[in-house]
DNA sequence: TTGTATGCGTTATCAT
DNA sequence: ATGATAACGCATACAA
């Protein structure tokens, strides 16, 4: 009854031989898919080691093959619904894959160095990240580690770094296009933060549209947001500061698209889609909410972590030496309520 | 010019001491705080590792203490934006504690345990989760690894085991109390799935408290969701085809709250706070959304994440012996448009 | 198929 | 303060 207790030392493949009465070999042998061994041994050592609860350790490994098989997912901005979906989609992904998340949570720049640095100590095998920032000290940073790194909707170049991308280029022409057959004279452009890469390129194929569909550049508004909601909010209630009743919207982000379309209601009692379109970005599942019904573009996480995959197993193949590629994933738009034809 | 590319074994603090002209030992020390080691000694070193690339691999140190200083973190569920911000949270405070996330994604109970298993094969020094689901099982599962694991908002016991958990119980009574001061004569309890403990001790509070206010129990309307969107706007229609108008609402969790106001506004032309209150809980950020506006209890996850860690580094402390201990932190009513006053 | 012996890159102990 | 040496627990090359 009052076995227990104190501190038990952990079980070692040599406790188990003992008990099994085999070599230690043999015990790491009857672990090791593939390891020739005789079943009858084999028997002999998985009850051993089920009766003294032995739990093979992975760390001697690592110092063997130099492989954690761990990779260090840093992402930032889980409030981003978004970004949590695909975070999910990523662990799985890799799970499948015998790799483990060895995850890290960064606010700023500042925090990437130290935190690399305590990952890399860690011998993890490669990087994946879904940082929006994109400056060309980051890139190095990533370089410097000398190990695979796989970005999600970033503009890092390197020597190291891969990158799946949404075609956000694309999407921004769609947006557009749409905007020009519904007769929008203004189209606003609410953009994300300067540093996203991704919202740039939104803006940049919303932009090159509107152009060469002669759309003058006198007639087309930027507003500034920093992808969250209230910044949708507010800047609605700049352009209405401004005296400007919009017609139609393209938001970097369906979080800020969201905020537009409250503030338009609440503030300018303006409703979507008999006053204004809008369209958003990234598909995120408060879009389908009866309250927004926001048209926008899904980014296919499934698929962009599946082409995630493909490069990070190619580029741990060439251990060792550098690997870049990238991928572009065409976004879908999905239309609702906010972009639905009237009358 | 041309230099690198071929595959470059790992540097070792061998190496360092080498070009360095010190002993391995002295290099080792160099990295570790506090050891004795000359200025002198330290700054050729740091110089040599510097130049040559050099970083303290960890893995090493793992089997030597047996500690890896990194704790799993299972999680399930990130599509709710109140787990986002959770794990946010939780992973900045480990970070800070010096501690690594080795991250674990699971769907069901099912991969629960061969997730255990990768885990605990790289030594993990302790498990948080903020799982729901609280099978005898799988608290069965968590002690076997006889190592500290970390619940949130769990009703898991075991030897090994401890919980913070928000006071659902007691927010339950507080929503009840708010239904009789607004004169509520038929209050809904619109319920998380009952695998969920937290959602079963809103309820209990909820009715005790009713009970206590003397509103008969065939007064009491229950609805059965599973903690989504949509469960919460199917809910309200079922409500609606039994011929019911409900006055007010308590939802387990804000999600199905932001359903219920979508429904009753979108199929029952019923709002909020003029035709019926509703409250949620976990005060996501979209409760705070215009369209919503809603009343919610706010877990203050601040608070629980650092319970957890307090609870964490004393359970590290008693290496190997068991520790179990529970919390509970008061949520907060945040009062929005949802339960305003009228008339 | 099986056992023996070696090594992975550190930290800790001990002697100097 | 410093250097030599012994662990840590497993996988693998080699011998049997």
């Amino acid at each position: 009854m009052g076995q227990e207790q104190t501190a038990i030392r952990t079980i070692t493949s040599i406790d188990v031989a003992r008990v099994a009465g085999v070599s230690q070999s043999a015990v790491s042998r009857a672990f090791s898919p593939g390891a020739s061994i005789s079943p009858e041994t084999r028997r002999k050592v998985l009850e051993a080691a089920a009766s003294l609860g032995y739990r093979p350790n992975r760390i001697p490994a690592i110092m063997l093959s130099g492989r954690s098989y761990m990779v260090g997912v840093v992402i930032g901005g889980l409030e981003n619904p978004f970004y949590a979906t695909a975070i999910e989609r990523l662990a799985t992904a890799l799970r499948e894959s015998g790799l483990q998340v060895l995850l890290m949570h960064v606010d700023d720049a500042l925090t990437l160095d130290s935190a690399l640095d305590q990952l890399v100590s860690y011998r993890i095998d490669a990087v994946v990240t879904s940082l929006a920032i994109g400056s060309e000290a980051v890139a190095q940073a990533l370089c410097a580690l000398r190990i695979p790194v796989v970005c999600f909707n970033s503009s890092l170049v390197g020597p190291w770094i891969s990158t799946v991308n949404s075609n956000n280029h694309g999407a921004g022409r769609i947006a557009a296009r749409l905007m020009v057959e519904r007769d929008v004279t203004r189209p606003v452009w609410l953009a994300g933060p300067t540093k996203n890469a991704a919202s740039r390129a939104r803006g940049e194929g919303f932009r090159m549209e509107l152009q060469e569909a002669g759309i003058p550049e006198t007639e087309r508004i930027r507003l500034q947001g920093n992808d969250t909601y209230d910044s949708g909010y507010e800047a609605m209630r700049r352009l209405q500061e401004r005296g400007i009743r919009p017609e139609g919207i393209f938001s970097s982000n369906d979080m800020m698209a969201c905020g537009a379309i409250d503030a338009l209601r609440e503030e300018m009692g303006l409703h979507c889609p008999d006053d204004v379109i809008i369209m958003g970005y990234d598909n995120i599942p408060q879009a389908a909410w009866r309250s927004y019904g926001l048209t926008s573009f899904d980014q296919r996480t499934g698929r962009m972590v599946t082409r995630a995959m493909e490069l990070l197993d190619e580029a741990l193949e060439k251990k060792d030496s550098p690997f870049s590629r990238t991928c572009v994933v065409d976004a879908q738009l999905i239309e609702r309520n906010s972009t639905a034809r009237t009358g």
